[in-house]
DNA sequence: CTGAAAGCGCTTACAG
DNA sequence: CTGAAAGCGCTTACAG
């Protein structure tokens, strides 16, 4: 019950605590006799340092806190939606964390409230985590950077929206993606591509109409009317813009959703019309979600880099409490996507 | 940058730092004006007590722990499974701590690691958290179960298979919930019904079974030969195994899985063999994931309490961390589950 | 109801 | 290469 200290290492291995700090921190000056003795006596009585002491006394916390919207979290909870998304934040995370000694917590932030600074500057000066990891939306809001420069916490924002100059990012390439798909499904003989937008608040959601709009016009693909329709990142919306698709007189030979979720919901329209996928109507998606593979057919998507987008931050952020070096040079990380392609792509019906 | 302490609250308000320290923890014994005084103080300067100093002085940390399994977590990862368990159970504990002023720490833990114990112990002499979830198997783990008593640091154990008397426990009866599921595909009619196990390592795995087996037996309905298969709660094991219950030459009208996953890999696996679900084989999981509403047809199913749970397990331990009473009497919570009527199951063909 | 003193377990300068 | 002193920002007893 009664913790075993510094003192107590120090005391055991006959030399002073201070001795006993640097071996436990790995800093140079200490014979390797002693290093071995501090070593053997830490062993033995099963030493290990007080992370508050530590925080309070050095200027790091081995803390790495994320950043996580409160009011999505809550909504994802009631709607039973999933939350892949953050997961795979938190793995590629907690991965690094882990295997470099930090510790990763999970804060819930208010983006919209009236007291994000507020709650963020407090945030701070209770945990004083070593590095921040932002995920959207918090990674473009301005009274969240604003708050952890004047603080001085290193962050890194995931998948920002907004460009450079406001701190490191570490992101993908949305319109390059949506336009690859786009050509992908061009390149299959598609000429009529319908395009299903998301949910107008994420920035990701306009990057990827841009692309799909890219590709059809350096394709020389029409975008007729009524072809790009508003969902909202959800199977319901999904399915019901593809109903409205489907029932267009001249109607595509594939859709093109802006994510995952809204695809299935597409296959769903496509089925119920009494429609095959591919075989009348190819669907694409993005994100490549679990669900995407328990489809049928399963589906043709876009891989984004998510959990090594939070990996990579997650090293940034620990390697500079590490080195406490100034910042070197504006951090900005472009991860690659991928397109898998599964079935629910082909050439459209003859 | 520099940090406001008590001790710049103290002096603004012409008060010593222990009535600043009482105000903040919201002790008696202060004058309605004086606390008055303090609280603006610390409003004008924007304090924040310092956690580290917190809990390097006093007893409380204003941590919870969460511990996860490393090799699950990896696996999901790789995989590119969905975490949906893991993300219910950080959504509720996250939402309890947040309005309690605590702070949630994802801990990954080598459950079959030769180390656990000095693992555990390393982490809890560290971080010194108010309370532990532990998410299975970390909840059947004599390991970290004893290592935590051992430390006298409160935890709860969520979901765990092994009985009373190793602590505090926080659960749903699985065995329950697959009788019931199984009464109700009997009641529709099913005399033939097939059963799909779960990976066996789940203890939940085996409950399910025998939740299954009690109710055709209290129904007087016989199990055959290969009715009752082994899968190991993928997609993929789903469809193998749904596959090899509708080669036999009796085969079901009805498949139980034990969990979304292998149902949705029995309604391809029907759909493949020419078939209609539920028109002519019903099937039914059990999770209630995300995926469950986006098959075609909508998943009958199981909706665990998950979220509930590590809330009331959040909120135990806090609440354990504020009184620092003696654990009073033993907790066994046993939350409810609940049937989701979907569209996978219906009466058997005539 | 209020406060002065001691101490939590470390790291940071600074000596030698 | 090693160590003695001071201090991080709080809470815990203990006085009054």
């Amino acid at each position: 019950m009664a913790s075993v200290t510094i003192y107590d290492v120090a005391a055991k291995a006959g030399v002073s605590i201070k001795t006993v700090s640097r071996v436990m921190n790995k800093e140079p000056n200490v014979r390797p006799a002693m290093r071995d003795r501090v070593l053997e006596a830490a062993g033995e009585l099963g030493y290990s340092p007080n992370l508050s002491a530590r925080s309070l006394a050095g200027s790091r916390s081995f803390v790495v806190a994320v950043f996580v919207d409160a009011a999505l979290t809550i909504d994802h909870w009631q709607s039973e939606r999933g939350a892949d998304y953050l997961s795979r934040i938190q793995l590629g995370a907690t991965l690094v964390c882990r295997e470099a000694g930090y510790h990763l917590l999970i804060e819930l932030i208010d983006n919209d409230g009236p007291k994000v600074r507020q709650d963020v500057a407090a945030f701070l000066a209770a945990l004083k985590p070593d590095g921040v990891i932002l995920t959207p939306p918090s990674s473009d809001n301005p009274g969240v950077l604003e708050t952890l420069d004047k603080a001085g916490t290193p962050y890194v924002r995931v998948g920002p929206e907004r460009a450079e100059g406001l701190g490191p990012r570490v992101h993908m390439d949305d319109v390059a993606a949506a336009r690859e798909m786009t050509q992908h499904l061009a390149d299959l003989g598609h000429k009529r591509i319908g395009f299903i937008v998301g949910e107008p608040r994420y920035g990701a959601s306009q990057a990827r109409r841009e692309g799909y709009l890219e590709a059809m016009k350096a394709r020389g693909l029409a975008v007729a009317d009524g072809w790009v329709r508003q969902g909202d990142f959800t199977f319901q919306s999904g399915l019901e813009q593809a109903k409205a698709l489907l029932a267009l007189p001249d109607r595509p030979t594939a859709i093109f959703a802006s994510n995952d979720d809204m695809a299935l919901g597409c296959i769903a329209a496509i089925a119920e019309a009494g429609l095959m996928t591919p075989g009348d109507v190819s669907v694409a998606g993005f994100d490549d979600s679990p669900s995407a593979r328990f489809s049928r057919p399963q589906l043709t998507t876009v891989r984004q880099p998510v959990a090594e987008m939070s990996s990579a931050a997650a090293k940034l952020l620990i390697a500079q409490s590490r080195s406490s070096d100034p910042p070197e040079r504006p951090v900005d990380m472009l991860l690659p996507f991928e397109l898998i392609h599964r079935a629910s792509t082909a050439p459209p019906p003859k």
